[in-house]
DNA sequence: GCCATATACTTGAAGTTTCAAGTGTCAGGA
DNA sequence: TCCTGACACTTGAAACTTCAAGTATATGGC
């Protein structure tokens, strides 16, 4: 019969207000945090640091365009800008895929793996201070449980099709 | 002794690079989602949402710039840029502070409040099909809990001081 | 083979954020 | 009073992200 949205609208109880609050400071302030460390550290955002770990773990190296993006939770769109800076620092590049012509591979290149390297003890240590020495072994078990509810209700069953707007 | 980065750095274990593997996605995947449904409902990403609710909430509606930013966690600099699109849609407005004549007060226009109002029940449904309606109430409190214990890490003792930057 | 549609990725412009530098005011002491 | 340094805020440019549109290849009928 209606198709709006919603008639009285189900606010938040305090519980789920402070919580609220409280979640977007610490994510805020984190975030932050980490994209200026790494941006001094390293030269890079925090994002774009995600990607060199993402492709440092892939099996040669290298990774598609599309399934980066997806490891990575980011537009493709966003990567290609992306990629586009890293490779101007020498740090990636692309390759044609050879069983798909429409496809790219992104690899990480020697120096980037070094930059990589170097940045990575850094960056540990910003998130053990920030969250892992802070929080119990049982928090972290929390944590990850919440966090893996909340994925779940954002990324719908299949995953594959509305993929990301 | 010594002064470098630490000798060798404390890696993750198994158990905390999952639950961070799992934070990067689910906050990514929430901001994400929530920019997109403010974007498309009410014409501004989260961050600026995120303003109006505050001075909503504020005695008069209105709220020094400084303090406007220490709350939503951002640089004054990026509210200054923030405020002016803001005003320029109408829904804040800038008046100079009687006491200080440094400061400068924000404050949410009516039009600001009527689009607030507006899209206020879009979402918090957002918000709530994404976390709350999927959190048990313990979880609920873990959250804060863990979120509270982290912020507490990034923002030092009195949080005045080097305040974000 | 040919067409329609889906997929993979890129591009440019507009919007947002960061960074460094700038203006003007305040507060305390010489 | 006149400094000096701190504070409140702004500004412009560069970096990054989003959005809509564009190119090229693949895929499944017909």
């Amino acid at each position: 019969m209606s198709n709006e949205p919603a008639a009285e609208p189900r606010w938040l109880s305090d519980e789920e207000q402070f919580a609220w609050q409280c979640y977007l400071h610490a994510t805020t302030l984190l975030e932050d945090h980490l994209d200026r460390q790494l941006q001094r550290d390293a030269g890079m955002p925090h994002v774009y640091y995600g990607l060199l770990v993402q492709l440092s773990r892939a099996p040669r190296r290298r990774m598609r365009m599309t399934e980066l993006a997806q490891n990575a939770k980011i537009t493709r769109s966003r990567l290609s800008h992306a990629v586009a800076r890293l490779e101007k620092n020498g740090w990636v590049r692309r390759e044609n895929c050879p069983s798909d012509k429409r496809g790219q591979n992104a690899l990480l290149t020697d120096e980037g793996m070094r930059v990589l390297e170097k940045a990575a003890p850094g960056h540990v240590a910003a998130v053990r201070s920030a969250i892992f020495d802070r929080l119990s072994p049982e928090q972290v078990g929390q944590l990850a449980e919440i966090c893996q509810v909340m994925t779940e209700g954002l990324q719908p069953k299949g995953a594959d099709l509305p993929w990301l707007r």
